[in-house]
DNA sequence: GGGGGTTAGTGATAAAATTAACAAGGTAAA
DNA sequence: TTTACCTTGTTAATTTTATCACTAACCCCC
């Protein structure tokens, strides 16, 4: 990016956007596309979508737009992707097993190394091919297996503790599905998903239909 | 709120962060807080909090802060919580599965009527209680069981025909999970769950921590 | 290979969101 | 009851974000 300026993340968050619309052209064979024709796609203004891309470089070409498959490939480069990153989810319950599910069907840049849990009957069991862990070996999995993305889908009494864990252990960020904010994170990127914070508002907009 | 003001999508999705943290300081049998104590909380600035509640009335007092258990009933009205919400689930894998269990543990205000998928294998099957159901029953589902909120989790090819079908059946919300951004949903409201998205943004700050 | 039409990059402008500041009203302790 | 201290509601200032407008560059057809 241009000379370590910072970044908002609202734009960090419209990137990996730009990269699904520009997966779907390149599947049907598109090799260009300009700012305007994308904004048609993806609803965001076709200034916007230059202003944002700008920020890490001139990916386009005055009178011809941007190429496809170069763009994409700048996208994957900025995000970091096209190298592997090894997650370990703790918590084996439905959603721990539903994000498993959705890891191993997914992009091969990220892989599941390890399920871990505390109840006794899923420890030493296997879903999709990875071994249940017990919690209590978390520390040492991680000290002898390094790992860049834990994943929490345990409860939110035990998702401090886990998350502590996680973070002595040495992973490079965090993916969050407790309903918690959690703390003593420090600069450790954590990206929380709150199902029920999304579903509230969603039952907002649901009663107030004309603030659409 | 006030005279039909016009909320800012940004307020709205504070606003069970908000609650979040007013239960918790019930559950801890905190009387009351003031925005100051509250910022310190969740991290929100008290000014922020202040002008956040403001835009539906005002719950303080000088001197004193605000009532937890009342504002809590406040923001729970606003937000629409407090009636019953009917769910459908189309898709019942992993995700919807996952999805279908947390309703069913979470709070009394949502119900999941019933599940659907085309997968002959698993129509006719119950999960947690609830019959899985063809897809291609779920337009005659809808007009005999009005159902308030659709949950999208099949893959983003089926998406927009079940999204086009919730519509047509008179749901009122949509959370969608699949990972595309779905057409011709009028003023309905959609809350979409991207976690591909959500998780190359997480990749974005592994890889610059320096941005956070 | 020249010229009309297209389109990116970019500085200026507008809009939105956040933070600051403070008066007015209320609390609570003496 | 009085008074010192809090804390809100609210307006103003600031910061951030998004849009506009235009220039210069490039494509592609003739």
């Amino acid at each position: 990016m241009k000379q370590n300026e910072k970044i908002s993340s609202a734009v960090i968050r419209r990137l990996p956007r730009y990269l699904r619309a520009l997966e779907d052209l390149e599947n049907s064979n598109t090799e260009r596309i300009s700012s305007g024709e994308l904004s048609k796609l993806i609803g965001y203004t076709a200034s916007q979508i230059r202003q944002d891309l700008n920020h890490f470089g001139g990916f386009g070409q005055q009178g011809y737009g941007y190429n496809v498959k170069d763009l994409k490939a700048e996208i994957e480069k900025i995000l970091g992707l096209g190298t592997k990153y090894r997650m370990v989810i703790v918590g084996s319950g439905r959603l721990g097993q539903a994000i498993n599910s959705f890891i191993s069907s997914y992009s091969g840049d990220f892989c599941v190394t390890s399920l871990f849990d505390v109840k006794e009957d899923l420890i030493g069991k296997e879903k999709h091919g990875i071994l249940i862990r017990s919690v209590d070996s978390l520390t040492d999995y991680l000290k002898e297996n390094p790992t860049d993305i834990g994943v929490i889908t345990v409860t939110k009494e035990n998702a401090q503790s886990v998350c502590d864990k996680l973070m002595a252990g040495g992973v490079k960020g965090i993916w969050n599905f407790a309903p918690i904010d959690l703390e003593n994170t420090g600069n450790m990127p954590v990206e929380n998903v709150h199902l029920s914070d999304n579903l509230h508002s969603l039952v907002y907009y649901i009663n107030h239909p004309e603030q659409i």
